[in-house]
DNA sequence: AACTTGCTACGACGCTCGTAGTAGTCGGGC
DNA sequence: GCCCGACTACTACGAGCGTCGTAGCAAGTT
C-alpha cells in the first residue's frame, strides 16, 4: 500500500534534463539532443516520456507553429532536492551527515567548490 | 536495453536496513522489526524480500536451528556509494559540487557533523 | 496416526518504466 | 483532388518491484 511514486524514471530525467540545458524544444529536437548524447532512442519514445512528464507536472507542452513545444517547468533544483531528500530517508533516517562526509571524502570537488564550501560553513558559524 | 540495473528497490532497501541495524535475524525477526516501524507487511513478503536479496548478493543465508538466519552481506557504505553516485550521474554528469552545497545549505547537521566536515576540509588542504 | 504450527518454495497480480509500433490527422506539393 | 511527410494519440509488452496466497514439509502435541 505504500503509496511511494518514485515519480520519475531515469530515463524521464534524461529526457528532462535535456529541457535543462537546451530550453523549450520539440520533440525532434529533444529527440536530436538525445542522439547526440548518445541514447539512441524513437521519436515516439520520446513522445510517450514527453507526454508522461507533462502528466506528471514536470514540464508543459505549448502548440508552436507545426509541432508543441516542450519546456521544464520543475527546476533541476527542486528535483535535486526531492532526490536527495528521497535517499537521505531511504539510507539515514532523513539524517544528512554521513551523506555529506561521504560525498567529500570520496567524491572529488574542485578547488571552486570547495572554496564555496568553506564559505557557506563560515556563515553556518555565524547562526 | 536497459543496462541501469538499480539492482534494489526501496522496499528491499528497508528490510536490508533491518539487518544492518538488528544484526542476523530469521524471517519472522525481521517483519517484526518492520512492523515496530510502522511498515505492516506480511510474512511471505519479508520472506520474498529477504529471498531476492539473497540472489542479488546482498545478504547471506544460513541454516540455523529450525529457521534460516539472514545476514547482511553489503555494508550500508557501500549501498550510499553507489546510490549517491547514481544520484550524481543522474542529475549533474558526475559532480559532486552541486549536491554537496546543496547538503549543507539546506539539509541541517548537527554540529558534531560541521565539525566532522571541517576537519575533513583540513585534511583536504594539506594535500 | 491425525492435528497443529512454523517454515520454505513457487507462482501470481497489479503497477510503473523503458521502449516502441501503428493508426489517424493536417498542411503542402503535384 | 490526392498523396506525402511530419506530428500526435493510442496501444502494447516485457522486466522489475511490492505485495501476497497457497501448497508442501518437518517436527512437536494429543
Amino acid at each position: 500500500m505504500s503509496k511511494k511514486e518514485h515519480e520519475l524514471g531515469e530515463a524521464e530525467l534524461g529526457v528532462l534534463r535535456v529541457l535543462w540545458d537546451q530550453g523549450p524544444l520539440t520533440v525532434r529536437e529533444v529527440m536530436e539532443v538525445l542522439h547526440e548524447r548518445g541514447r539512441k532512442v524513437a521519436y515516439t519514445t520520446v513522445l510517450t516520456f514527453l507526454t508522461r512528464l507533462e502528466q506528471k507536472g514536470f514540464v508543459k507542452a505549448d502548440k508552436g507553429d507545426q509541432a508543441y513545444v516542450y519546456r521544464a517547468k520543475a527546476s533541476r533544483a527542486s528535483v535535486t532536492k526531492s532526490r536527495v531528500r528521497a535517499l537521505l530517508d531511504e539510507l539515514y533516517d532523513g539524517a544528512a551527515g554521513p551523506v555529506v562526509l561521504h560525498l567529500v571524502e570520496n567524491e572529488r570537488l574542485t578547488p571552486g567548490e570547495i572554496d564555496q564550501l568553506r564559505r557557506l560553513m563560515e556563515e553556518l558559524d555565524k547562526k
